[in-house]
DNA sequence: AATTGGCACTCAGGCGATAAGAGTGCTAAG
DNA sequence: CTTAGCACTCTTATCGCCTGAGTGCCAATT
């Protein structure tokens, strides 16, 4: 929210700035913008409004005789107020909801292809990630008993999500135990979402009426580490070859600072989830996403709902990029997601 | 296998050479050869001897007047002939060991470890792969409601290697049906190999006496789909700064085709399994890795063992790798990998 | 016959000067 | 308030020069 009262011209010319910006990804100068958009007044002029658009830090120039590269600061007010959201044709939306419906229903592979179609419809670095884990409905909790001293912990969420722990256990264990104890977890645990669990879980099994209780207490003592979403499993990401063409990652050190990104993928859902706590399309733009060492770089995203539980999607690429298409495509991807998960 | 008769001296030579470039990166001269190394003999006798080396092959110069380079056929010959395998000191050992012992003995947790580990010691890209399921014993299988139409196919495989795949059913199914059917599919499935599965499940259910007919369909019908590896979920790459900030990575272009590998997970799942079918460690020089776009780099891998089944961990790095020493920490890593894996 | 010193030759990389081009800021006039 | 004109700045590319590293070969030596 930069308070700034722009002028019709001053408005005008940023627009055309940033847009020109966009597509070419040099500083642009005076002449440029007279000549190619139709501004109606002389380059000179425009130098006039450029100066006054850098002294409240628009604009800059790389040095002294370039022309101006638009800031972040400028790039914010160009979403909030100026920019008109490009809709898509039919032929991408049909490429989007084709690629996303055709093949396997496991909600895995959706999110995997909505992370592909992403990629390849923005050519930016898609991103998808599945539910938030902890706001999902345990509808079913199962103890499977794997080799000798092993108990696979299966949580199944409304969602269609489904994640499997593997538990030590002490000592062998009996089927008949492990079976009470597991229907002793379901009556005492069905229907509260995983985060209720993980808060409330000490509380209700103070009191152990059958199954085993060595089990229970094993449980009970992991459940945050069995009901916590390990998230960086959750997170997908396809497309990097779109971004590391482009321009700004000519210079190596950027790149390597991407490799690190994707290395790492928890700062990636760390922005995520901060971005995820607004409803529908969010723009985040530059240091706002806090992508560590890899500034200049913007996200696009847009949660889905998948049941009662939500989740992120997204693009991410250079702070110049095409905001008012790439908006559309998360939107529309977002709800196309969304109501493929909720039709089940 | 290249048939080469080497001289003692060209041996000594081409020994000192790799030594020297594999430490410096840059082309050899003579006169360093003969400083740095005493080997007895002056500048101009080395350069004669280069010039044999050049003509079979093992050496090249990137241009006229500049030092010798050493080949892949001579790498091949070094790791194979001439190389001295160099044993880790007790504090190597020490660290890891400690780093895989310590901390959740989930399988899957061990391998990120071990891949830790792996690029921590070695200053290399460091890589592990779950064991191949196919070759894993059934031990137990278990069908698990989700939601409303769909099941989640539990696998569980002696290793203490466990995989869900999530299965869709047309309509709405019986408890206790369900119950029954997996009873049928363990009844005749547990004890056979994933492998043996895939090949041989339709015809052990030409007669269904019990169970849901069609959901035992459904199931024969998606085997593959259920005990095929999606391998490259089981794979795990960590330290990626560590060879990108090699001198080899300092050319953009290698840097996107690294992005790229690290993205398409496939084609190293494949190299790593082609070096899988040898026992022990194998080293796999440039070209032979079948890298795709990015040649130019080894690998170091040996099997490990769980159980019945085996895997694969290593490590990837520039063709000018310190082979001597790799080789060492890959093959103690996967032995302790083993013993942690097969003591339960 | 192998080894060595000497020497001319080649080539990459660094440095500086020069030229071209892009774009600005300022001033003065419309 | 707008605009044309102009001097000024700064980047980028190109050329030529030089230096250093390293070679290949030949003739001398052991």
């Amino acid at each position: 929210m930069p308070k700034v009262d722009l002028s019709a011209r001053e408005l005008q010319v940023l627009n055309a700035l940033i847009d020109c910006y966009i597509k070419t990804a040099e500083p642009v100068g005076s002449r440029k913008l007279a000549t190619k958009y139709n501004l109606g007044v002389s380059p000179a002029t425009i130098r006039n409004t450029l100066q006054d658009l850098e002294e409240m830090g628009l604009v800059y120039q790389p040095h002294t005789s370039a022309g101006r590269i638009p800031t972040e600061v400028s790039y914010r007010i160009y979403v909030d107020n100026i920019m008109q959201i490009r809709p898509l044709t039919n032929k991408e939306k049909a490429q989007i909801a084709r690629e996303l419906t055709s093949g396997n229903k496991a909600i895995d592979q959706i999110l995997e292809q909505s992370c592909r179609v992403l990629s390849e419809v923005s050519m930016q670095l898609g991103v998808s990630m599945a539910p938030r884990f902890t706001e999902g409905i345990l509808t079913h909790l199962d103890l499977v008993p794997v080799g000798e001293n092993r108990l696979l912990v299966v949580a199944a969420v409304k969602s269609g999500l489904v994640r499997s722990v593997v538990m030590e256990v002490d000592s062998v264990v009996n089927p008949k135990m492990v079976q009470e104890t597991a229907d002793i977890l379901n009556e005492r645990l069905s229907g509260l979402t995983l985060g209720q669990i993980i808060d409330t879980i000490h509380d209700r099994f103070r009191d152990v009426s059958y199954g085993d209780p060595k089990l229970i207490k094993l449980f009970t003592e992991s459940a945050e580490n069995i009901f916590t979403p390990q998230t960086d499993k959750d997170l997908h990401l396809m497309g990097t070859p779109n971004i590391t063409s482009q321009p700004e990652f000519k210079d190596p050190k950027r790149l390597q600072e991407l490799i690190s990104l994707i290395e790492e993928r928890q700062k990636i859902v760390s922005s995520l989830n901060a971005a995820a706590i607004y409803e529908g399309v969010v723009v985040t733009i530059g240091k706002e996403a806090n992508l560590g060492m890899l500034d200049g770089c913007s996200m696009v995203t847009s949660t889905y709902r998948a049941g009662k539980t939500t989740g992120t999607i997204g693009v991410i690429g250079p702070t110049r990029m095409e905001y008012s298409k790439l908006m559309s495509i998360v939107d529309y991807t977002s709800k196309v997601l969304s109501r493929i998960l909720s039709k089940e």
